[in-house]
DNA sequence: ATCCATCCAGTAATGATTACTATTTAATAA
DNA sequence: TTATTAAATAGTAATCATTACTGGATGGAT
């Protein structure tokens, strides 16, 4: 869980990028980057619309898709999640990394002292310039793997 | 370019692999492989129906789909590029990594001995059983560098 | 408190991918 | 080689995530 003084912070953090860009903070847009900076579930679309209608009931899918595009130009927020069909989100712009389960999708966040020094090979540099490492660990998390060994379940 | 020999020997790869799975090698699904294995520009699903519809006019966009799933089910291709819109495939299956433009898409090939070196952190080992590692470096290429510094066209 | 550019809700449109069905074909054996 | 049959294909419709559009609503500077 996130605790509410980094959400606090985040969402802070969203409002002085708002007064320096010109945007603005309006009350959808805190409650959809409140609900994303209060987890770490690396929720997708869908999930967050849900959520955030619990406090905005008449709050538009669009508005959804828009701020989180909003959200993320502005760089207070990230995709995660390759290949996939439904983008996932992620309010923590620290450096880190992700493992995701190719079962169920869930995604938990690790961090790697090896990866954060890579250095890109000179095969890769002479490709262009490099702006960042996107690493993910693709397995079985624990939950499947045990639902997996009981097949009890009919 | 990749030789001959070397789109040979893959498509001779999934004729066995579709004797063992028992699926049928068909003139569609060898084309398409051909096709995939024969270049290194990890070429979206329309990009791959256009080229092999010069040699099966009246293929369909859903063979190439269907295809390309059955073929990647089976370990002889494999899905490239996060998070953007059309998928992307590739047909060298040995070890290796991307380097994605993030302005025009162009995907380079490089490999990198820390990365196959990469230990898994307990961080992460706690979180699954791991299957393998994704890593893409992103960036601009050298191309779109180059236009970036001269605008001189309108 | 007012004004206006920006934003939002509701809904239609888009674009990639997948599903469906009647017809064709690959693979096996006689 | 030909017959047989399950599997594959072509053509097209359907689906699903995401994006676009529009008239009405709202944040925030004055």
């Amino acid at each position: 869980m996130i605790s509410r003084d980094q959400t606090a912070k985040r969402v802070a953090a969203f409002q002085a990028v708002c007064r320096i860009h010109g945007v603005k903070a309006t009350h959808q847009r805190m409650e959809i980057l409140r609900e994303l900076a209060g987890t770490e579930e690396h929720p997708d679309v869908e999930t967050i619309y849900e959520r955030v209608r619990r406090r905005i009931p008449a709050i538009s899918l669009d508005t959804v898709y828009r701020t989180l595009r909003l959200l993320e130009e502005k760089g207070v927020i990230r995709r995660v999640g390759s290949i996939k069909d439904r983008t996932r989100f992620d309010a923590n712009t620290e450096r880190h990394h992700h493992f995701v389960c190719a079962q169920c999708g869930m995604i938990g966040d690790f961090t790697s002292d090896v990866l954060d020094r890579f250095p890109v090979p000179r095969e890769a540099a002479q490709m262009g310039s490099v702006d960042g490492v996107y690493v993910e660990l693709r397995g079985r998390c624990r939950k499947c793997q045990m639902e997996a060994k009981k097949p009890e379940k009919r």
